[in-house]
DNA sequence: ATGCATGCAAACCATTTGCATATCC
DNA sequence: GGATATGCAAATGGTTTGCATGCAT
């Protein structure tokens, strides 16, 4: 399983927004955020996605004493603030992954080693509000995501 | 919350679909098989999803000593028959939901009181492709979902 | 010093599993 | 009668919570 990384710019294309994110959280600084965060910017330049449990154990490798409810806590916290984002899986299982992008897209997963890159395209907003008008629903939200196998799994 | 009914042919669309499902899944047509698809039934007509535990208990208000595990089985066998789909909140959450439609296609969920339409728009697999030709993914398979608000629920 | 953030362990929740027993054909 | 399905209760897995303590500001 070749680990081949796909940095997204020159100089990590994320490499402030997750510590940004962190700051703006509170205003306290502290260690085990500074791991997590650094640790992120890793998974983010992998562009690889990763369970609760999967950050947990990463981090904790790193040395640090780290406990398994200050990780919960701060994917919960990034999440909320859109650093994170979260991908449900057929199967039943879900991961989160830095996302990189600020405005409006979708996921394409690799359902072999779960790598998630994100893409432009939106459904058309006149079919949409057909579909709406059609069940009588307002639509407030929805969900695309795509499944497949990345070049190295295919 | 009116729960009205909008029952989905003459005779309820899928009367025959969810029993038959149960038959084939073996050769014993045992009791609780026999309760839980008259609840899906119900179900069905008002398009209502439900969380495993959801179903448990109505099917246990309805008299029966059933065991939770019993129902659990039973909607693993029905989703994989694709009897049942399960769809993912944003929250979080998932829900099952009896499946109406035997051919590709997509839902609408109301985020208040779960009610969950199908719909046949799909993305244009010109789309499909040319996003896997650009990130070097082989897709094989896609999820949408639309979120919004029913018509009770608006 | 003050209070937010942390670590730990226990609690939680939905679901799954093991197993002896009941039930269908 | 014999296999399959069931109920129960215990186990699980992933996540959350309570709380005393630690650390950043």
């Amino acid at each position: 399983m070749a680990k081949r990384v796909e940095p997204r710019g020159e100089d990590s294309f994320e490499a402030g927004r997750i510590s940004t994110a962190f700051e703006s959280l509170s205003q306290r600084n502290t260690k085990p955020r500074k791991v997590i965060a650094e640790k992120l910017k890793e998974l983010a330049e992998e562009r690889k996605s990763f369970t609760g449990d999967d950050l947990w154990r990463e981090v904790r490798r790193k040395g640090s004493r780290i406990g398994r409810a200050t990780v919960f806590r701060s994917i919960e916290q990034l999440v909320a603030m859109e650093v994170l984002d979260r991908i449900d899986f057929s199967d039943g299982s879900h991961r989160f992954f830095v996302c990189g992008d600020r405005h409006h897209h979708h996921h394409l997963a690799c359902i072999h080693c779960h790598r998630v890159v994100e893409f432009e395209y939106c459904l058309p907003g006149a079919v949409i509000t057909s579909i709406g008008r059609q069940e009588r629903f307002s639509i407030e939200d929805h969900a695309l995501t795509l499944f497949g196998r990345c070049e190295d799994c295919k």
